[in-house]
DNA sequence: AGATATTTGTTCGTATGTATT
DNA sequence: TAATACATACGAACAAATATC
């Protein structure tokens, strides 16, 4: 299937005219090479055959043709390594690198505390729910490591917003745990996004002993519930958490404001 | 611009998660043209001045500029235009091409049906409580418009299959125009992976006037409530029209699947 | 309307870097 | 260490788009 016409040095298609309108040429290229990962069943690990990629099938040059490499591996579908038996491999997309695409949305129009809340408030709780019962003995280990990071009082203003940092870590540790990946990644986006909001950093540098103490409280109680398997009453605790903790932020950011 | 604030003790406390990735030459060059463009306040609409991104300035050749700038470009951050006055401009990124971002996400593990409606569940009602009471006539005559698509009774499966796309656009419509940006986004991506969904793709052909008979209606008592500002009623309603559209969602995929 | 200037988009040839063997 | 296979980077030239005169 490759060459079809060695002679011809850039044998434009004829399909040029019909698609080309708005879409530029990497982008129409970097679809194809999509729909042909996908319709050939390639698997993260996998290498892109270098054909698909090459001038002569895509009947385009070197420069476009990387550019429609730069889409796929800023959309992170794909790497390259360098060297013998180098290429292009596809690459599983990670929570982490789609919320960092995800950047840039709000970053003229940034959701207030209240949008955020008002869907964690939603979310939370189903989180909580969906991983009772469910958690491995090193799931807790590891959470109990996070709570650990925040169970002593604070003594400088850079501790106490460190552990407002560990706590929201608490919740994207339960994230990765659930077997809902969906459920999973919006609830880690949402706390990417109060962690990176320049609102959120005034307030987690106050001190405030109670709140930590009564999210410390939450989060044990949280931890209880899904040891015992009892969805319904991690769900609950995980409602009060995110209502006081919300009652929190939004008096602050009133008081920061001014 | 290496110094942005000086006056915060830890400026990026904890990123995300190590990035495995070594950070190529076009990387580093479009993270600083961006940090650039938040640090001098640029807004949609407004010009990067090309010095910016001109040889001299980056010490790189235009190729390597150039995949820069499709970073930027790809991230939905930037759009160039050709001619006199033309150039490099920043765009507001759109909720549609954020969505497109996260195509790849979830393609080697595509969420569940049941994944997806756990979430819509909680989703959509807040949705629907917030719009009530807050839809100027305009927004009223899109929604009205919409549903009257899939009023009539579908005579081939063609229609049958635009229908459903139509009732999934009422929900797009919906979010379009809440308060809440980000609620409006995830409501909007949860809708466009069930419509890439193969598995959907299927139900969404099968006849089945009684369930758009009821999805009409509740639609109809939706509007009606939203009309009347009664966000309880909304969010009663939607939470009614998720449940029945789940079950009857998770019922067909038991049977396709066969 | 048409020529022109300005700016982005595309291509080629070549050189350099890097990891494997 | 050397040979290799591959990605990455550079620079010059050309093509296309578009506003202004």
């Amino acid at each position: 299937m490759p060459d079809p016409d060695p002679g011809a040095p850039t044998p434009v298609p004829s399909q040029l005219s019909a698609v080309l309108r708005r879409r530029k040429r990497p982008d129409i290229i970097a679809d194809k090479v999509r729909e042909m990962i996908v319709a050939h069943r390639l698997a993260p690990g996998d290498r892109v055959p270098s054909e698909w990629l090459s001038p002569q099938s895509q009947g385009a040059s070197r420069g476009t043709l990387r550019e429609a490499l730069k889409i796929l591996e800023i959309q992170g579908l794909t790497t390259s390594k360098t060297g013998p038996g180098g290429g292009v491999f596809v690459s599983g997309v990670g929570a982490d690198e789609a919320i960092r695409l995800l950047d840039n949305l709000f970053l003229f129009h940034p959701p207030s505390i209240a949008d955020i809340y008002a869907i964690r408030k939603e979310l939370e709780p189903l989180l909580a729910a969906s991983v009772a019962g469910k958690l491995s003995s090193d799931a807790f280990a590891a959470l109990q490591e996070t709570i650990r990071l925040y169970e002593d009082e604070p003594k400088t203003a850079e501790e106490e917003y460190g552990q407002r940092l560990a706590e929201l870590d608490f919740h994207v540790e339960l994230a990765r745990r659930t077997d809902n990946a969906l459920l999973g990644f919006l609830c880690t986006f949402l706390v990417s996004l109060l962690r990176d909001m320049t609102a959120c950093r005034a307030i987690y540098r106050e001190a405030n002993p109670t709140l930590r103490e009564t999210g410390l409280n939450y989060q044990i109680r949280l931890l209880r519930a899904i040891k015992a398997g009892d969805a319904e009453r991690a769900r609950q605790i995980m409602r009060e958490h995110m209502a006081t903790a919300e009652a929190y932020m939004l008096e602050r950011a009133e008081v920061v404001r001014d």
